[in-house]
DNA sequence: AGGCAGACTTGAACGTGTTCAATAAATGCC
DNA sequence: GGCATTTATTGAACACGTTCAAGTCTGCCT
């Protein structure tokens, strides 16, 4: 009667039953607020088990993100698979970004507060972080292909790259954004998307072409 | 022979000696491994007596704040007194901001990432920040002031606050760079301070009248 | 079956930031 | 000078994140 349940399996279950009663409680009350002790509780388990799954309570973040990029593929989906122009496809995805992160405000504030740190493991330059990164990065590499563009292909080869890095702006200003709903966020993914792709069709003209390669210039230098 | 020090002269020196305790502790050993107890006890004071003084850890870092601007201010006037070209005088103004960081730089990371925070009262949004923020921008003023430039009212009007911003974010990219004598902040202050200085007079030209009343248009709503 | 190795779990203990009731020192008032 | 009030100081106590030596369980080998 013990069931089929491989001692891995059991592990995997306490693991997310940690993972589902830290988020769930962060989402409620705040960061700060939940305790790993009442997170323990919550799972059913002592104090220090959590600590042989998570390293540390800013560890059981790295699950969020991992959750929340996949949050954010799907609810960017119905737009990639539709639309074909640039801009709508950018602020498609970039709406659905802050969509998915709505329920996280507050906690969000913390989390990318933390993840601001250079050392620390959770900021988003940081190797831990690179396979989300790299996902990310994907993403808006989609939403160039699935788009008709004409640029330089210098231009078009970092796009991806500037693109996530304007979306971490957009985030950064969200997690700032204390207005009703968020709704200057969207206003500022509405009036700046136009902006960027105008900006970027601009690359093409001559006349901007040092300016062109300067900035890439400096993104390349940038990268190290 | 008591003197003629005041009650309040005497705190103010408990005061500063608690923050010199701190300050150099973060210096020397980073944000984390100075314990409240240990500046206490390197000022000469209980532990509990900070608190009546500061009323966090975090709180102390104000102090840093304070102390960083005097000493930012005092770095530029040279390059101020002297340079009549935005671009040198820009340039050197975030070279200075830079300078004067750089014994804190590890520490500047715990700082800002802690700064990030919209509920904290270190975020330079906030009104506890106000004081320190509106210096700082009146810094710009003076930056642009001093130089000859011929732009439109509208765009004058924002230049400062949106130099500040700037400067936020070579802070944000200082913070980050891991390079020896964090050289790649300062090529990216001479590769981005041209270029900006060239958007600047750019937004003369009549063909990008609208891309800068759109980038105005956001810069106003944006500040809400 | 018996027991062994390793995966998992426990809760007490450590050092931390912070609070607070109690105390001392300094000042104002007569 | 002596009392009352405000300012300043103390250190023990609290809850927290985290560690760790000790325990329990599970699958496997003989």
């Amino acid at each position: 009667m013990s069931g089929p349940e491989t001692r891995t399996a059991r592990a995997e279950a306490t693991r997310a039953a940690i993972v589902d009663a830290a988020l769930r409680m962060f989402r409620e009350q705040g960061y700060e607020a939940t305790t790993m002790r009442a997170i323990a509780r919550e799972a059913g388990v002592a104090t220090g088990n959590a600590y042989y799954y998570f390293s540390s309570k800013e560890d059981l973040i790295q699950e969020f993100y991992t959750r929340n990029h996949a949050a954010h593929l799907a609810a960017s989906r119905p737009v990639l698979d539709t639309e074909t122009g640039l801009a709508a496809r950018l602020r498609g995805v970039l709406r659905a970004l802050v969509d998915i992160n709505e329920p996280y405000h507050e906690f969000a504030a913390k989390l990318y507060s933390r993840a601001a740190e250079p050392s620390s493991p959770l900021s988003p330059f940081s190797p831990e972080s690179s396979p989300t990164r790299d996902a990310a990065i994907a993403l808006y590499a989609e939403v160039i292909e699935g788009a008709h563009l004409r640029v330089p292909a210098a231009v078009r080869q970092r796009l991806p790259e500037l693109l996530w890095l304007y979306s971490m702006g957009i985030v950064l200003f969200w997690v700032y954004d204390q207005s009703p709903g968020t709704e200057r966020t969207y206003r500022l993914i509405d009036s700046t998307v136009p902006l960027a792709v105008r900006l970027i069709r601009l690359s093409r003209l001559r006349a901007l072409g040092s300016v062109t390669r300067q900035v890439i210039a400096i993104v390349d230098d940038v990268r190290g």
